[in-house]
Formats: C-alpha cells, structure tokens, sequence
DNA sequence: AGGATACTTAAGCGCATGCTTCACCAACCG
DNA sequence: CGGTTGGTGAAGCATGCGCTTAAGTATCCT
C-alpha cells in the first residue's frame, strides 16, 4: 500500500538494465547462486555482484548468505508495485478514452469546443 | 553494456525518473502542452523539453507541433508493453511457486533433494 | 512593425552508472 | 596443511544523466 515514489524510482531504474532484467528472469524460474546467475553473463562477478546490490536495494530480490554461497530469490511484492503504477495509468487513460468515445457519439461532427471533461 | 537500444531498456529509464512519471500520469489525464506540463514542475523549461524528449524517445508519448505549440499525448501501446514484461515474470514466479506448493505437499517434511521440475 | 509567447538548441557542470582490475577473505576439499 | 572455490571491497575510468544558462527561431497578438 505503500505509495513511495523513491522506491519506484530504484524498481523501474533496476529493470531498466537488460543484464539486471536477465538476472530477474532467471530468478523467477528458481532461485540461484551468485556464481550460477553470472554463469551466462559476459562480464566479471564483481559487475554480476553490483548489478545484484542495484536490484536488492530496488526490493526487486533478496539474498541470504549460507557458507560462502550467497543465494538469490525474487521478491515479487516489488514487481507487483511496479505493474500497480502502470495498471492504473492504464486504467485513468482507458476511462478518459471512453468519455471521450461517449461524447463523440453524443456530439457527431461537432467542431472541437475544448475537453469533454 | 553497448547493444542496440532495446524498447525495454528506454521503456523502463523513462519510467525510472519521478519527475517523468509525473508527466506521463498527467497526460493520462489528456493531452497537454509542453508549458502546461512544465508549470507545476520546479525546474526550466529547458529541462522539461529533455525530459519529454526522453519519453518520447521511449514511445511512451507522443507530440505534434501546430503553429508555435506543441502538444503531448500517452502512447498506451507502450505501456502495455512494460506491463506485459512485468506480468509474464510473475506468471513464471506464480507456475514455479504452485509446484513447489504441489511438491511439498506431496514429500513432507522430506530433506531437501533439490529443485522438484 | 514591435513585443510577447512557446518552444528549440547548444554548451557545460557535477554526480551517477556500468564496467574493469587487483587485492582480499572465508569456506570447503583432498 | 595448502589449493581451489565463491564471493567481497576499493579504486579508477569512460560514458550517461539531470539540470542549468544563454542565445536562438518561429508564431501569434495588437
């Protein structure tokens, strides 16, 4: 229910990275290892552990730590606030569209007078 | 992370920014101009056109000039295409959870032997 | 015509991002 | 034990981002 627009910010700003986005893929199919997500990546484990830090700090995925195997899950609570934003631009823009719809069809070819609204 | 600007990537770095959020969720409300968009923001128009140019590189919006204004509108297809992104992964997360349900109700209290796919 | 309005473009500045390398530590294994 | 595995942390570097100022251009109004 939390409505904070920072966190947001680091949701959207962690997805928008196509490695980070992978990562979360993979993610949802289980969870992994930090050595197991960096396997398929063209890049060192230190960048696969800043990209890690970037989505944990989103609330995107949490980690624990068991031996030296630190292992990853996806925390879909974060991804559901995420679709919430987009879901409810969504549906503002879809009523908008169907006032817009009734009041054409009240008014046909009328000259435009300002918003319907 | 030089390749070619996947839709996504844009899609999401717009959305990333609160002060782009902000615009999108007032022109979900309609269309606007660029100066009504900039009027309750703290900052230069300057700053505001970069800002739209970013969203509309994204396709999340878009704009035509006519005479020395010009105007901005939602583009919904893209944001359908965010959203989809995001509700395919918690697809995926809800499939694998509802095996792991079935699994373990089906093994009880069993050691763990890896993962049950 | 002259002035106000609505952008547009370019340069620049400070901080953030995405990577690298290198040095390091801690747990496991023969 | 000593070597390998799995991860951590810091420094550095190139590029990108968000914003500013400043100087345009094009359109509309009187």
């Amino acid at each position: 229910m939390l409505h904070q627009p920072a966190q947001l910010d680091l949701m959207f700003q962690a997805l928008a990275d196509p490695t980070r986005r992978l990562m979360v893929e993979r993610l949802c199919d289980g969870p992994a290892s930090v050595s197991e997500l960096a396997a398929p990546l063209a890049m060192t484990l230190s960048a696969v552990v800043q990209h890690l830090a970037v989505l944990e700090e989103s609330g995107l995925i949490r980690s624990q730590k068991q031996g030296r195997v630190r292992t990853c899950h996806v925390e879909t609570q974060a991804l559901r606030a995420a679709e919430r934003w987009i879901s409810e631009r969504r549906m503002v823009w879809e009523r908008r569209f169907d006032r817009l719809g009734a009041y054409l069809a009240e008014n046909p070819e009328e000259p435009d007078e300002g918003n319907p609204t």
